[in-house]
DNA sequence: TTGTTATTGAAAATGATTATCATTGCCAAT
DNA sequence: ATTGGCAATGATAATCATTTTCAATAACAA
């Protein structure tokens, strides 16, 4: 059944429901490569649908991180923000991060030899510390060419 | 003159003063190794010397991580976390941090194989971005021994 | 010793996130 | 197509970490 939104799926059939909220919100995080938070999520929707509240917002980020779907990010700026997970290998990425305007930028370079690395990095901590590793994550800490 | 306290001649004749709780907030930091919130600190400082305010807990250990004495963490668990930033290259180490009860591992492997890697990419960043970089950030998360 | 001013601590303010709870509406079973 | 159970929602209040304010204190250069 085609046409029935690239997300509905996973929702169904799991205890969980699709509800317009849900779907605002991932068209939202969908219309954007920005790293958005709860807030500027809230703000944008609320322009054309004053009806979704920023509690939902936030419960419905959450959950979306649970199942992979979106990316949590906590830089310093005191509020969290996400991103889409991409599928693809391609979409691994990791960030840069201004700590004097907080801009954020995405870079893909030496993914293929950061991932044999923490691979190699897995394999030896899994061992050492007998702890189950399911996730990275890595920045760069900066001043961006406006700040410098 | 020697016996002064390990960090005193950083703060004097820089405009900032070295003061009794300044004092009492190193040594504390220096009593443990495990990564310690402004309120843990607080707390255990309190029991023997409860002149000494969270305010000045918390505007301490910002200077401190700015005077890169200490190092600031941010884990996901709600509140900052600060350890003693350790001078010797074999200090320099990452983080794995359990999901599930917050608990927080140094390692130290590999890092010499990801300085490498570090910084070829911060090399090729820089130049790419136009991005000064100052400082990385790598951790691992996943769940101990106990909570798996 | 003294004047300047960095530092401090108590209290209040801020601001992000979470908890509560009555209401709504999705959807599997009929 | 209807409906009953319960997941989801939204308004509101509560939490809780961190910051701001401001008057009092104390480090330290002169
Ligand atoms: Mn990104
Ligand atoms: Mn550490
Ligand atoms: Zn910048
Ligand atoms: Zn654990």
């Amino acid at each position: 059944m085609p046409g029935k939104g690239k997300w509905q799926n996973r929702f169904s059939g799991h205890g969980r429901r699709w509800t317009m909220p849900r779907e605002t919100i991932l068209q939202q995080l969908s219309r954007t490569k920005k790293h958005q938070s709860p807030k500027e999520i809230f703000s944008a929707i609320n322009k054309f649908n004053p009806g979704i509240g920023l509690t939902t917002i936030y419960r419905t980020l959450e959950l979306l991180d649970k199942m992979g779907v979106i990316h949590k990010l906590r830089i310093g700026d005191g509020q969290v923000r996400y991103e889409l997970q991409g599928k693809e290998k391609e979409d691994h990425h990791h960030h840069l991060i201004c700590t004097s305007c907080g801009k954020i930028i995405d870079y893909f370079d030496f993914i293929d030899e950061e991932m044999e690395l923490i691979k190699k990095t897995e394999k030896a901590l899994t061992k050492k510390h007998n702890f189950v590793i399911n996730n990275h994550n890595i920045e760069f800490y900066g001043l961006c060419e406006k700040c410098r």
